[in-house]
DNA sequence: TTGCCATGTGACACATCTGTCATATGACAA
DNA sequence: TTGTCATATGACAGATGTGTCACATGGCAA
């Protein structure tokens, strides 16, 4: 956690910090980015920093909390309509929203994405308590969304129950992965207008019958 | 490459080098990896070691090389019956093959796992490079296996034909890496025999019923 | 034996980074 | 005005790392 020193700060001023610290980050990732570089970029010295933040790791929290929170405003129209989404339908939502997040945001966009790959020991246990701590604060979690939309389906009768919730949800969470990629690649390699989703639905087609109740008897 | 004189050591001491990077690499990743530690648990001294490489990426790249040709020792039984398999009993056996390798060498495959993610901006060039040179090597690619497997299963009516090649071979792709971790952890957590493949079977039969034929008509 | 050449060695120069500390600044209260 | 306290600063110590270079060693050929 920042000192009270950082959280004291002008707005502007820590807007700047945590902006160029999400740049360093997101060129560089956890382990090659430099304090030295932030405090340049920033305009602060080296002493302020450390009057801010306890260490690298420390707003690097800071801008992950940021990150997930600027996610979480593209999310929430999907995730307060949730029970009402089946889960074909709340896969395809959440990946056209994380996606647009991408668009409007690509600074923030581009750490969630792949930073999540460092080496150092201590950091994995790192970003799995940091998850903890965004799931925590936004009341919610991938695995109990999803979770809660197979089941929904289930009993709906919209997937056969020959497969483990288990498996399913491995499915699902990959599968929005590859489709906010692909989906992504697309949005930014065309100049097209917003609305092609062909390559959403194909995939998520493949899924629906894949799993659909008919099979059970084939 | 590896300059003469790494060449005209005797073998024990290029093995010895070359696992004792192998150790580095896996534990570090390349960013964070040290030559000074290389050649301390190597028991070389620093003038030999620029004697014998360039600099990090060049023992890097031998290192790389030296893990694909031990992980194609154990794809090659299955690349060389390609043809006679479908594309799921493909999957299938790639995963198997690929965990095994995984659990006899296991510093190995930690390598090949994750090391893949360096911020380094010369480095992502390089490792684009260096897939070229493994698929040259071995006269095959991924994409080209996984094609054919798709075609020759479209032939045969095995997958319905309203999905498009890239799409699937997304999804064919994207399934093999999370097969291969499910199938991975559930190998190194049991101590059962080497048997149950349960878990591959189930994601296939979702993939199979997903891609299959009847659901033109449905 | 002598001389040559491939190979081995580690001290060194130089760079980068982190975290600290003595000191400066500036605002505000007494 | 003066004293106090939060904040700002950058020089500094200490760690780590890379790549080089002058010199040592050892085998082999003449």
């Amino acid at each position: 956690m920042p000192k009270q020193t950082f959280i004291n700060l002008p707005q502007e001023k820590k807007d700047t910090i945590l902006h160029e610290a999400m740049l360093e980050f997101g060129h560089y990732g956890f382990d090659l980015a430099s304090i030295q570089r932030i405090i340049e970029q920033s305009g602060i010295s080296r002493g302020s920093f450390y009057q801010y933040f306890e260490d690298k790791t420390d707003i690097f929290g800071e801008v992950m909390l940021e990150i997930s929170a600027r996610k979480m405003k593209y999310l929430n129209p999907v995730l307060e309509k949730k029970e009402e989404y089946g889960l074909f339908e709340l896969l395809k939502e959440m990946v056209k929203k994380a996606v647009h997040f991408g668009l409007e945001d690509p600074v923030a966009f581009q750490i969630g994405k792949d930073l999540i790959s460092s080496k150092t020991l201590d950091m994995k246990t790192f970003l799995e308590s940091m998850k903890e701590e965004v799931y925590k604060r936004n009341h919610i979690s991938p695995e109990s969304l999803y979770v809660k939309a197979i089941e929904n389906s289930l009993a709906r009768g919209e997937i056969s129950n020959q497969y483990s919730v288990e498996v399913i949800l491995s499915y699902t969470m990959v599968l929005v992965d590859k489709m906010s990629e692909l989906y992504w690649m697309h949005m930014t390699r065309q100049t097209k207008p917003d609305k092609d989703d062909s390559i959403i639905t194909e995939m998520l087609s493949i899924l629906r019958y894949g799993l659909s109740s008919s099979n059970k008897t084939s």
